[in-house]
DNA sequence: ACGCATTTGTTCGTATGTATT
DNA sequence: TAATACATACGAACAAATGCG
């Protein structure tokens, strides 16, 4: 149920702002939207899954469809649902074409997708050093799992990887797991992990490639290499993933929109 | 008015899809959409400028207000519109801080906005080469204006800039116009020449700089820069600007939201 | 192949709340 | 305080897409 126990078609008086108290007034359809949000969170609706429908919503939380509706189409927009007319709405996943440009944003000259293979290097689990604690917002020390991979775009070096990832949840990772998996990372972290990647931010430089970089990506040392650092949320804005890569961009670049 | 002049009343029936014909039909709220993009861009708001209210839209186009939202909705959300509730909706502009951090995505070290100071270099009407044409949409030896100038952050030069605009669009543009208006460039374009940017991509790529960048960007020769490419659209995705900025990311880098 | 039920998508109308002038 | 404008909420109806019997 929504807020007051009281009145359920008083549309605005649902909330009232508590005189005294600051700020903690929020409309209907968030406080929906936070509903819907803790069960997704709390995977009482799997990615992939369909769940109830508007009017089912509706009856559940007390609220009118309208209200639903509004709180359903904040979390489509945040790509978190997914709605299909005429057959309803489902948890977002990361094993559909769609989700993974979202976060791979190299592309071939002519603008066209890339598809990647992946090829292991290493996957340690080890104490944070305090740079990757600090953004992963665990203590130094504490337990993390590094991964270290090389991707190839037609057979050619193009992007080295390298994953830290928040070690409680990700217990039990290995490379032979990373290497079997057929799909996305972000789905086998989905999967097997239960632990879903929602939002990034990127930091980007042009940076000079050391000589081990550039032995593994097969170019000059010093050769220029866009260098993309990648904090990963999951629900709550919760960080549990740093990202380094080192991109080539001689036959590709990073294509990003301004809107 | 909407598209059916006889029924206003009956919802759906408004834009019946024609039987032989393919894909003419398109929602109510995307008509009302159509109609007030239209407006935008032929100048019957300004930029900066407040729009009729939602009820006298509503009576102009004979169509409830729940329509009209639906339609402000989706031009606020592609940022054509502001919307300030108790006020109204203001045609968006560059005129604002806000506006001026989606489309200059470096930032400092520590996260905070950069704010730069230009120096024109040069400022000439030239024919387009075939790249630049090709990308304006314009006829290899069209003329184009073509500026260069150099940004500086803390008085250290950071962003060399090269701007190729539409020739027809920015007929008077000169490097005097450039240097002594105050305030943002994509201002001065919305102000002076009627042309507003509404989106861009950017192609990004790691490169080494040249000797001539070197000198005037303060780096060594083979230092790495971030290249930006950056392609500006005005109303109805046509290109107007191809910008090719080298950017120093020592001190600063390109932040990106991936969501 | 057809129709029916389900679900989201669109549209209208109405009332009330909140912010601004 | 009053008027105006956007924001929220409810309810109702029909359209369009899908899937099933």
């Amino acid at each position: 149920m929504a807020i007051p126990p009281s009145a359920s078609s008083a549309a605005g008086s649902a909330a009232a702002p508590a005189p005294g108290a600051g700020a903690t007034f929020s409309p209907l359809y968030q406080q929906i939207k936070r509903l819907l949000t803790r069960s997704l969170q709390e995977g009482e609706w799997k990615p992939g899954e369909l769940i109830p429908s508007e009017i089912e919503l509706a009856a559940r939380y007390k609220v009118s469809q309208g209200t639903v509706r509004k709180a359903i189409d904040a979390l489509a927009a945040e790509n978190l649902l997914v709605r299909r007319q005429g057959r309803g709405t489902f948890v977002a996943t990361h094993h559909e074409a769609r989700a993974q440009f979202r976060f791979l944003r190299l592309v071939s000259e002519n603008g066209a997708p890339v598809h990647p293979e992946s090829r292991f290097l290493d996957c340690k689990r080890v104490r944070a050093p305090s740079d990757i604690a600090r953004q992963l917002e665990l203590k130094a020390g504490d337990a993390v799992v590094v991964v270290r991979r090389l991707l190839l775009i037609e057979e050619r070096p193009t992007i080295l990887d390298e994953i830290w990832l928040h070690g409680a949840l990700f217990k039990g990772l290995t490379a032979e797991r990373l290497a079997e998996y057929k799909g996305p990372m972000y789905g086998l972290f989905e999967s097997e992990f239960g632990v879903r990647m929602i939002q990034a931010t990127e930091k980007l430089r042009a940076v000079a490639a050391d000589a081990d970089t550039a032995h593994l990506l097969a170019v000059a040392p010093g050769a220029p290499l866009l260098s993309v650092e990648r904090v990963s949320l999951t629900y709550g804005d919760r960080p549990v993933e740093v990202r380094r890569g080192l991109y080539v961009t001689f036959r590709h670049y990073y294509e990003n929109e301004l809107g």
